[in-house]
DNA sequence: CCGATCTATGACTACGTATGCACATCACAT
DNA sequence: ATGTGATGTGCATACGTAGTCATAGATCGG
């Protein structure tokens, strides 16, 4: 009786949860070589003859042998995978996530996705536990304590669109305030006095702002939106309709709602229509992003030219380079210019 | 002298790309254990008693340990991660990505996106490289070779509304054929003849179903679509507008217009209002998938109802139980029931 | 009081890849 | 023939974690 030495090396398990999966190791044996020289050979470092290298690949080919990312990643401290906070509720989420992903895949990272959704975060591990080199955080609420772990584990990563105070990090994000304001003048401009807000989120710096820079510019005209105009709600069309009919429900009715969102807007402006309440003649309303749906001939709504898209990619180059250049070089912060974009939903307000 | 016997254990380097991070080993010096302590005590494995499992959680907790999913994967021969393979370029892509995401989020797992854009695909070696434990494809156009490829190197996945018919797995999909006929069949009773198709790529099971569906109605009344009433173009708003230009060209016009889907729809239909083609009086416009922008009442579109929520958990929880069972169990094909929504854009018509 | 059983723990190794270092081989000049 | 440098290749190990196995110490029965 022979012994039976190992089983001729190939103790391959097919593991439980796991396909059997082909390794250098495979390789090398099937192209006669050892694994170094298959690691080698197929990242083209130098000092592997052609010889060499075409056999190899041809094994690896015969194979069908994708070097295992875990195995590489481990090594290389590094995974080319880059974490997208957002909210997945937030109806300006795919024009944030798309830019992103294609930024990122155009150098070679993938996306992984992180979202918030009705408050409830994801678990939150998966952005200390190296499964990422970095993230993009584009749904911090104020209060958020996410900025402070990511510190904490020496995870890198940037703002899009939201800020906080507390952790300063690469930023990008639109110029929210300058937007209203331009929208604020606008309205004084043609004879409105009296204001109504349909507002998102409390803890958003979205919302913050956009509040912020239109009532500013009414204090300079020692003007104010009386609370009973102010609706606090989400960004939703829904949350639009129902902030309509909460501010207009009052006594006295503003004659120019400005909106937080395009979303928002719209669903006022549909709530409007189904009222019969004729908009802009006997109501003004103002949304902010511009998305695509605002150009549409049935909506052709006033509002305000948010360049997403190019936040995004910015955020993402940004995050990029610092991964490159590392934790020591200034924080760079862009602002991202908004613009007014006139359609048909403003006007001057009704004569009593 | 004393020789110094390895530098006190400590040679983490900072490399070049990661963080300095924290692992089993150094928790394990400080809590005065064995790393294999570290590594059973927090994860609950039985046997570790009280006293040590505190000792650990503390000596972790101050460090800021978290474990490292690499290591863990490596070993484990699983992430807990999962592909979700889609064309972010599709309206729909919200609704598909959001019911994946949290049903996967629920049973702990991650979302990790390849995106197709435009037709370019991303790096699709991600999907092979164990980077993923499976993937959800809702991206396939039907001459795809993506199905072989994954079958080649043991990827794991299932079909989301849409099939290629050369690669068996689990499918979830709309019963597209289905919601097309009763559109069909509801046009033919109000009296239309003439008909003409918004359709998407050809090359998507999507717009191939939902166009056989409608035609083989007609069929059995002896009717049929003329090529110049077919538009084929993609699924986008924009693209809706100019096929209705392409369509509505003709010097004989259809008197209803089956969409592919809704955006197509809303296209058209807001071409119509900028031509002053009156809707439902002068044309009837019908879509597909009862996005929530077809409610809006200033659009308040006819269409089919397309569970696509429903279809995308379905999906997620047929791959993570194929997962579980191994790819020997037969495959389940589930097809989602449609239902005709019968809003404002639809009627009788015109009289010559 | 001693062997047997149990409990708690650690040394070692595998997972798959990348890399420092050593070594074998060969060409070439001396 | 011998040293020298260049060239290819492979061994051993590290990355961080989990599982196998061995063992020291504690517990217990007789």
């Amino acid at each position: 009786m022979v012994e039976l030495p190992a089983e001729g090396g190939t103790t391959r398990s097919r593991g439980v949860a796991g396909a059997p999966s082909v390794t250098s190791h495979d390789v090398a044996r099937l192209a006669g070589v050892s694994q170094t020289t298959v690691s080698r050979a197929l990242r083209n470092v130098p000092g592997v003859p052609a010889a060499t290298r075409d056999r190899v690949t041809r094994a690896a080919e015969a194979l069908g042998y994708v070097p295992n990312q875990l195995g590489r990643s481990l090594v290389n401290r590094a995974t080319r995978r880059i974490a997208m906070v957002m909210d997945l509720g937030n109806p300006l989420s795919p024009s944030l996530l798309t830019p992103v992903h294609d930024a990122l895949a155009a150098s070679g990272y993938q996306t992984l996705l992180f979202a918030e959704h009705r408050g409830r975060m994801d678990a939150l591990e998966g952005l200390f536990d190296r499964s990422v080199d970095g993230a993009i955080l584009s749904t911090v609420t104020l209060d958020s304590r996410l900025p402070y772990e990511l510190e904490r584990h020496h995870t890198p990563f940037v703002y899009l669109n939201r800020l906080s105070d507390l952790v300063e990090r690469d930023s990008v994000s639109a110029d929210d305030a300058g937007g209203s304001a331009q929208v604020a003048r606008m309205l004084l401009d043609v004879g409105h006095r009296d204001f109504g807000l349909l507002l998102g989120p409390e803890m958003t710096s979205t919302s913050r702002d956009r509040e912020a820079g239109f009532t500013a510019v009414l204090a300079q005209h020692h003007l104010a939106v009386p609370p009973e105009w102010i609706a606090r709600t989400d960004f939703t069309e829904a949350s639009g309709r129902a902030a309509f009919d909460e501010v207009m429900s009052a006594p006295q009715r503003p004659t120019a709602l400005f909106c937080a969102n395009d979303w928002m807007a719209v669903g006022a402006l549909n709530r409007a229509r189904e009222l019969g309440i004729r908009v802009p003649e006997d109501l003004t309303i103002v949304g902010f992003d511009d998305l695509p749906v605002a150009g549409w001939a049935t909506i052709n709504l006033t509002t305000v030219a948010n360049p997403v898209e190019d936040s995004s990619v910015a955020a993402a180059k940004a995050l990029l380079h610092r991964l490159e250049v590392g934790p020591d070089e200034a924080y760079v912060h862009v602002v991202s210019p908004t613009r007014l974009v006139l359609r048909a939903t403003h006007g001057a307000p009704p004569r009593r």
